[in-house]
DNA sequence: GTATTTGCAAATGATTTGCAGTGCT
DNA sequence: AGCACTGCAAATCATTTGCAAATAC
């Protein structure tokens, strides 16, 4: 399990319950919606303000703890920060799960951007498609 | 210039003024968000009510006419559906710019999906950086 | 002529804000 | 102790809905 204490306070942000479990939570899940982040953290701690979700969730993007996880026709998911991946959407039920890249990825990203005058940031690759239990369920 | 009114009748969508005009205010912007596209189009024609657009975009993305276009930290974008391609995104201005994907690209899209039990839709890459304006303007 | 679409106004839903009290360091 | 953080309630903003009138075909 990572230190979520020395993350937060490496990154000048008070380590309190409600951050401690945030991350805790989409460390366990994943990805999450702020609602799905509400839904999940209400059990442990069940007078938390949705509204102090929120101000976390700004603030730890802000200083790159969490990323934001955009995806077409859903509200938004987080995710913490971590190495390189691209994310497989699952158009059915909304799940994303993370693929690593591999080394040809990187390749390609830079030929299309080198070109261009244009500094590379960040990079988002999301594909979008059904699932494994999705396409049982379809099946059946 | 597109027939827009055979891009509407081809998918059972009446051809009417508004669309018409969403189309085309679309092509020429290349990205546009819903406040985006009321602005413009109010030019044209002041009565336009927000929900026509909201209702019509919702329209034409489930008919495939247009593509929503998820981004970081700001309001999806709407592009006319075409030929795949990345997402060169400016976290200064928001503006997005196309590049056409080179042959790898897809190379690589499936070797990262074939392995998985998967079935690919659809891909999405967003590229996050600074677009050559905006790193003139930060300069000065 | 009929079904669809529009524009309005109201309803809903999501996110943000201000502030008094609380908790971290 | 002092500043940052929380929770609440209210405010704001974005999106959706219902319906009567207008329009496309």
């Amino acid at each position: 399990m990572t230190d979520y204490v020395k993350l937060l306070k490496a990154n000048t942000l008070k380590a309190t319950f409600q951050r401690i479990n945030i991350l805790d939570i989409i460390d366990k899940h994943g990805h999450m919606s702020v609602e799905d982040i509400y839904d999940e953290i209400i059990k442990i701690h069940p007078s938390i303000s949705l509204a102090t979700i929120y101000k976390n969730i700004i603030l730890m993007v802000e200083k790159a703890v969490l990323v934001e996880v955009p995806i077409s026709g859903r509200k938004p998911k987080y995710e913490l920060s971590k190495n390189d991946h691209i994310h497989l959407v699952c158009t059915e039920c909304g799940d994303v799960e993370d693929k690593p890249c591999i080394e040809e990825t990187d390749k390609v990203f830079h030929a299309l951007t080198d070109s261009q005058h244009f500094k590379l940031h960040k990079r988002q690759v999301n594909l979008y498609g059904i699932c494994e239990s999705c396409q049982a369920k379809i099946a059946s």
